[in-house]
DNA sequence: GCCAACGTTGGC
DNA sequence: GCCAACGTTGGC
């Protein structure tokens, strides 16, 4: 089982939209390493659900509920897309800047690679934002 | 196959 | 609104 990290804008589509909708198919993914990543994904992983713009945080978690397939809608077999449903809202947000401010997470692509929206997570990393989210 | 010009993303 | 850091496109 992987952990990963997913990139929206609120605006776009938010994890309280995730919530409401309770199931949602991740498509436009054009880029080739995050298409690359996208197409590691397993069903049961786990998403962590982040925010972009004025946010800038992680709000929560998801789970991947299918295996990537190509998009429906489009008439390429290279854009895959995934399914996930809602897990939980985080405790605590866990924002980019105290993620940027720790030396654990130099090594982690929203650090270091911020133009790419999809992410994958360590378990190390996956552990210590767990643990960051459930702080008070 | 190189690279200049252009477009996009997302943090600041 | 700016711009750094990419990615993409198209002329050669």
């Amino acid at each position: 089982m992987s952990n990963w990290l997913l990139k929206t804008e609120p605006g776009e589509f938010s994890f309280s939209d995730l919530l409401r909708e309770k199931k949602a198919t991740w498509n436009g993914v054009t880029n080739n390493l995050a298409l690359k990543h996208l197409r590691s994904f397993k069903k049961g992983d786990v998403v962590f659900f982040y925010h972009t713009g004025n946010e800038k945080s992680i709000v929560g978690l998801a789970e991947v509920v299918s295996n990537p397939y190509p998009d429906p809608n489009l008439n390429d077999g290279k854009l895959v897309v995934i399914d996930i449903k809602p897990k939980r809202t985080f405790r605590r947000k866990v924002s980019l800047s105290e993620i940027k401010s720790k030396k654990e997470f130099t090594s982690f692509d929203l650090v270091k690679n911020s133009r790419l929206s999809v992410i994958p997570v360590s378990d190390i990393i996956a552990a210590l934002l767990l643990q960051l989210s459930e702080q008070e």
